[in-house]
DNA sequence: CGGTCGTTTGATTACGATCAAACGAAGTGG
DNA sequence: CCACTTCGTTTGATCGTAATCAAACGACCG
């Protein structure tokens, strides 16, 4: 381990919006032994099936996790920008019931899953604020359930654009509701249970009702209220507020 | 609280099967302060919006996760058996960002969700198998995003009726898959995202092929291996085989 | 300047939704 | 005990959304 990623800060102050940490479970975090690597688009950081020895932080570039169905078909489950873990998932339950992969060029701290689970289980404020990191991707997770489940292909698309406007502003990538998309349609498609063909066709849709404006792959949301709603988009299932849990007693 | 209902023990077993507990964090678990309370099907336990104050521990019965579109659309996200909690989920995050109703007549006990907060991360093996219960709830909920998003109608039911038939069968309400579904096929159809109607064609297709065979409620899994593989399910994801989680270090 | 990958558009198909109605089982009250 | 109601299941007919198949177009790269 040579010098800091500045990303490891990042990952703190992220978690402490959700719960405070005390100085010494700062340090913890900022001095947890693990390997940099730098990996290419589309390598894969864990495959379905593997052991979970390590839990990979992500320290610059978006990755994904998806499944494949027996009938070859992808669906990607969630998302995921820098200072996010990949694998707090995985790493308690032995073996990787999902494959991770690289969505851009990006570089990952690999952290022995022994390492931060010992941190998380010996530190209380450390444990309570992984755990609620790991319950928003939970709660993330339900509301995909919802998106791909129950709602038309419009709203389906638009859902999905509204929820990384807003995480990637929380990540500093987007601002005014405009950012940069780092991925295909394809990827996009996986992602609400769709073909890419028809995502193409709804956003052209989105974007002659003048909800959105594309150029390239760069999205800005002209009409954020309208847009919320085509998506039937509540943004509560992201619990960005921050939170005291309703845990502290008095 | 007056007498400790048997569920409790049974709770206990299932957490300590993947994650062995120290005596003292038993104890606390069957010792712990709640109250219980008998609810009628349909009765809410928590519903979308409400502050987490306690946390819900299923004594009896069935309940299920749902949130509702929109559009007037509903998707269950989750169903639950006798002895899971309902809402570790909910617990640490200040606001339920679902709903959780009774499947059926069902017995519930109410513990605040300070006190197990407390449990769980004061105590490291306790923390730790509470921790493990969530994450096998959000594997869960990954693959239902998969079920929904990538399978067809067949493949969607065949999934559900496995999951069902080994998580009936953990919890000592099915064997030889065989097992009384606990609910309508209207239920049904919003946990696949399907419509009540396709989803009787689709139960009477999987009987004329002789995959299941149903009587009233009853199903009977009449060839596993067929079936399986109709629902293109590997139950790798329920993690039921119990676990090290790859954490305790020699 | 090809070559590859992703986007866009068109034509046709099909799966599951919707609308509608009959049927069956369980529960209620006369 | 039998009408009567209610809720869930079953079946049929039609409709519509998104899939599929196919091809052209555009951007980026070696």
């Amino acid at each position: 381990m040579v010098g800091l990623h500045p990303t490891f800060e990042k990952m703190v102050r992220r978690l402490e919006r959700r719960s405070p940490l005390p100085e010494a479970d700062r340090e913890a975090l900022l001095t947890l032994p693990h390997t940099a690597r730098k990996l290419a688009a589309g390598a894969h950081i864990v495959r379905d099936g593997d052991p979970a020895e390590h839990c990979c932080l992500l320290l610059s570039g978006f990755a994904y996790r998806y499944k494949i169905t027996g009938e070859g078909g992808r669906q990607i489950i969630s998302f995921h920008v820098a200072s996010e873990f990949l694998d707090l998932q995985n790493s308690f339950l032995g073996v990787a019931d999902h494959s991770v992969q690289m969505l851009t060029e990006a570089e990952v701290a690999l952290i022995p899953s022994a390492i931060l689970q010992e941190l998380a289980l010996t530190r209380p404020a450390l444990g309570r604020a992984l755990w609620i990191d790991t319950l928003i991707d939970a709660s993330i997770f339900r509301e995909w359930v919802v998106n791909v489940g129950r709602r038309d292909s419009r709203a389906r698309v638009a859902h999905l654009l509204c929820e990384f406007s807003l995480r990637l502003e929380a990540a500093g990538l987007a601002s005014n509701h405009h950012y940069e998309l780092p991925m295909t349609q394809e990827q996009l498609a996986d992602a609400v249970g769709l073909t890419s063909v028809h995502v193409n066709r709804v956003l052209k849709q989105l974007g002659e009702e003048g909800l959105i404006r594309r150029d390239r792959r760069s999205i800005t949301i002209e009409d954020w209220g309208r847009m919320r709603a085509a998506g039937d988009f509540n943004e509560r299932y992201l619990h960005h507020d921050a939170m005291d849990g309703g845990g502290d007693r008095p």
